[in-house]
RNA sequence: GGAGGCGUGGCAGAGCGGUUGAAUGCACUGGUCUUGAAAACCAGCAAGGGUUUAUGCCCUUCAGAGGUUCGAAUCCUCUCGCCUCCGCCA
């Protein structure tokens, strides 16, 4: 949620902004409701201010035994007159807000310019594509040969898009949870949090997942609860209409959850294996953290991410997303892809975002600043660390062997107690 | 699924038609005292909005929405949320 008086300060530079994003905003039908509701607001304030000084006078009329039967009935008439300019009021409120959820947040200003994701920027490359001097498998194959996924079962059961880890496969799942998890409440402490995997919509209305990406998500008709898309939505929501005291900030979550995400829309060949799924373990990271220090904070978040990757030895690289590829909420974000040597392909497996204060707005998350005393909303940051499904991909296709097996990085060893799959 | 209870400021908790935006306590901030701290004492301390050059002034908010009334935290209706007990179940 954009603040009304920001907008209402610098509608050009906010329309600018938001039109970077790729969204078309008409601001001025935006203001003319504020004006209006404001003008309105103003007539009944003066109304009201008027009825609360003479009831104070029938009151004290009353008091002294007497009745004052024409200040009531003028009351009364002014009674009649505030209801209906404050249905009038409550009406523009109604418009504005409406107006106002649907907006995308704008983008910080260090963002670059662009259309979509092939206008993203590289920021970063780390370690180097493995090379094999023979036919490397993919893991669907890999998965297959070494009885580790099972999507034909998958499907029999749930559908297609939703996976079946099986024995070392199922373990190397669990390991991936417990090792990543690990990692950052030891490494980067992190206070670990186990959410509720549905969610109302209020939560979902924080991060900016509704009003406007209701199709995108599985919903519980019966009891009007979402399957939760990301660990971002619960652990967001900890805090949720919650004044903290600023002593506690940054407060730095990890959690990891079942995601649950229809991908409406999405076929073909991206559809195949692990690579896009309808359900799908992450581990996220989430923060709460002062409003000047948040892009720090983004700086530290992305840095916990990667560290990840390197523990694992994989290739990745950073992008740094542009203004049409950021998301609804996001100010800024920064893209993880791991290497694929099958596919050849870079896959995302994290995405760290500044959401500075539009997620706080909505979810009424506020802190008091020690220096004055005042509440002020905190800026939320949450980065994936990191999803599992491509992450199990670059691994297993990575560190496959001439004979088919593959190879347990070591920081998994402990975890899987083995060193070799096969 | 059945029965009941409860939603008031950062927290706890009074108030049950008119000087109540709200007693009191705790927390917090400033001051006095102290070598310093603690204690004690004094003072301050909700949020949102309108208006104003500004000091200020005004309005709203006691879960939410409606209703009764000149006037509602207080009475009525509905909705939402939380809690407890019983039933069912892992």
């Amino acid at each position: 949620m954009l603040s009304l008086n920001r907008i209402r300060e610098n509608p050009d530079a906010i329309q600018q902004a938001v039109a970077a994003k790729g969204e078309q905003v008409d601001f001025n039908v935006l203001l003319d409701l504020d004006k209006q509701h404001r003008g309105i607001q103003t007539q009944v304030n003066d109304l009201r201010a008027d009825r609360n000084r003479v009831s104070e006078e029938i009151a004290a009329v009353k008091r002294s035994g007497g009745d004052d039967d024409k200040a009531i009935a003028a009351m009364r008439e002014v009674g009649n007159k505030i209801k209906t300019l404050e249905d009038e009021a409550i009406n523009f409120k109604a418009q504005i807000h409406s107006a106002l959820e649907v907006i995308p947040n704008t983008p910080h200003e260090s963002v670059p310019i662009g259309k979509d994701e092939t206008d993203n920027k590289v920021v970063k490359e780390w370690g180097e594509k493995p090379v094999f001097d023979y036919d490397i498998k993919d893991h669907l194959e890999l998965g297959s040969t070494l009885n580790l996924l099972d999507f034909d079962r998958a499907a029999k059961i749930a559908g297609s898009g939703f996976p079946l880890y099986t024995g070392l496969g199922a373990k190397l799942e669990r390991a991936l949870i417990n090792y990543m998890l690990d990692f950052h409440i030891k490494e980067h402490s992190y206070k670990e949090i186990f959410p509720p995997f549905l969610a109302r919509g209020s939560s979902l209305y924080t991060c900016g997942q509704l009003p406007k990406f209701a199709d995108d998500m599985y919903h519980t008709e019966k009891d009007q609860l979402y399957l939760i898309p990301t660990a971002e939505v619960p652990v967001t929501n900890i805090h949720a209409d919650e004044i903290l005291d600023e002593d506690s900030l940054p407060i730095n979550y990890t959690a990891s959850s079942a995601c649950f995400r229809r991908e409406a829309g999405s076929y073909g060949k991206e559809t195949r294996g692990l690579l896009r799924v309808h359900q799908f373990n992450k581990v996220e990271m989430v923060k709460f953290v002062r409003p000047e220090k948040s892009y720090d904070e983004l700086e530290q978040l992305l840095a916990n991410a990667e560290a990840i990757l390197q523990s694992f030895g994989l290739h990745y690289r950073v992008l740094e997303l542009c203004t049409g590829d950021l998301s609804f909420s996001a100010a800024k974000c920064f893209d993880l892809e791991v290497w694929s040597p099958a596919e050849k392909q870079w896959l995302e497996v994290s995405s760290c975002s500044n959401f500075e204060d539009f997620q706080a707005r909505r979810g009424n998350i506020r802190y008091r600043r020690s220096s004055d005393n005042k509440t002020d909303y905190v800026h939320t940051l949450n980065g994936s660390g990191v999803a599992t499904p491509r992450l199990m991909i670059a691994l297993l296709e990575s560190y496959q062997t001439p004979d088919g097996k593959v190879i347990i990085p070591k920081c998994l060893q402990p975890y899987m107690k083995t060193e070799v799959l096969g």
